[in-house]
DNA sequence: TAGTGGTCTAGACCACATT
DNA sequence: ATGTGGTCTAGACCACTAT
């Protein structure tokens, strides 16, 4: 019956029927009808609203879950992911220090300004040129010691007021949903080598010319917008970048 | 019937059919029972075989498949996987040019000399220190131009008689697995900033003191054993190292 | 006890590639 | 025509969490 349904409603294309529930279900967490933190209707209810099989629920769910948007919690249900539930403090931040600890820095605001998007900055953010956005600079500081100057740009439109009136919280991204509804969910990263320029010698405390890695990464929504655009100059004398591959 | 069998089976621990046969599968990976490149049994023949159903064969081939250990070809059979299959020419490499374009850099061997393992080596192959290794430098080039620094070692109880005789191939991973059958499918990296020496001056054609990407890596074979301990020194002035997260 | 996710089965039909 | 993987169903039972 539900397969009747199914076939009647597909198209030529023939899309698999858990990528359909894949696809609504991923709509409605884009569009906050499910929003974070809150209970998603059980497998059988969800399989009888969209007339299929629990199994096919549960296939896309999987898919979901793999991604980190949800999360399920045996004997309770299946939960939109909040950030903390994504291990997302650590998900995008992997600066290990050499001893093997792994810590969350402090962020400590240098300056805020205004401006119009450039060319680069419009690219990145996928916005028109001279769009307003927000540039903000931080040192993050790993025990107190300065490690990182972190140079980000954000759209007015989609962040619209960041850190006008007072300093934001260490987590941006954690900020971002609570505050703007907007859900970090993945980032493309380059890494390249740099050296220390006077602007950032006081800052970091190191030598002009030192060997700094940076790190250029653009964080995007469940939607694929970008979110932000940020430039990380780290410190590695006390610190490696760690990946874990395969 | 067979769910019987599987509950007779079951330690105390009741670890699921499928963790099972997933298992028992990657064993036969492990041991070569299952080459490169051979046909697996039919999700029938496995599930016939190892009393379960193909469902469940078919959750546990996920895994592996996820994983990259296999792959599914629709109508042919599931294989085991060969390098090629694994994207794993760029799976471990990922110096993407400025321009966008992802090329293979050429390597050439600037050195190759036995040796015993130092502590650090010991450390990072899981070996005994004094054990008998190999150590090889490389210089990698895109378009002619040296770009990398290559330093590795090998233990020669794993890779016996590694460049001995003869220049290896450019996709030492490829050769491993080939000329050796030991297949990396797991490394953990470390990335640093770091300065050039004299050392690589003139190997890089770089001023002295000018910045490097310096990434750490110890590569893995399927039963968890390091393979390689690799320190590559990068000039990111025409490449990035690229991560896609999320 | 009731409701949730977690595992597993048996069987159906489809799409695909080879013979 | 045959055999493979790919999708989907309906229903069973288990493990967990709450009340």
């Amino acid at each position: 019956m539900a397969r009747q349904a199914a076939r009647r409603s597909r198209s030529p294309r023939d899309v698999p029927l858990y990528e359909m529930v894949d696809s609504i279900v991923r709509k409605r967490l884009v569009e906050n009808v499910y929003p974070p933190g809150a209970m998603l209707p059980s497998e059988m209810q969800l399989a009888k609203e969209l007339g299929v099989s629990q199994g096919t629920v549960r296939r896309a769910l999987d898919g979901l879950v793999a991604e980190g948007l949800v999360v399920r919690r045996q004997g309770l249900g299946t939960f939109v992911s909040e950030m903390e539930d994504r291990r997302s403090l650590f998900l995008f931040f992997n600066m290990v220090a050499h001893d093997g600890r792994q810590e969350m820095p402090a962020a400590r605001l240098i300056e805020a300004v205004d401006g119009q998007a450039t060319d680069i900055e419009a690219r990145k953010l996928a916005i028109t040129v001279g769009s307003p956005v927000r540039r903000l600079t931080r040192l993050r500081l790993f025990r107190e010691r300065p490690t990182i100057v972190e140079r980000l740009v954000v759209s007015e439109a989609v962040l619209p007021g960041l850190a006008r009136h007072a300093p934001p919280p260490d987590h941006l991204f954690r900020y971002y949903e609570t505050e703007y509804r907007v859900t970090v969910v993945e980032a493309d990263e380059s890494l390249r080598a740099a050296s220390v320029t006077e602007e950032e010698a006081d800052l970091l405390d190191m030598p002009v010319g030192a060997p700094l890695l940076e790190i250029d990464r653009v964080a995007y929504a469940m939607n694929r917008r970008p979110v932000e655009w940020r430039v990380s100059l780290c410190d590695t004398s006390g610190h490696d970048y760690r990946i874990d591959r395969g």
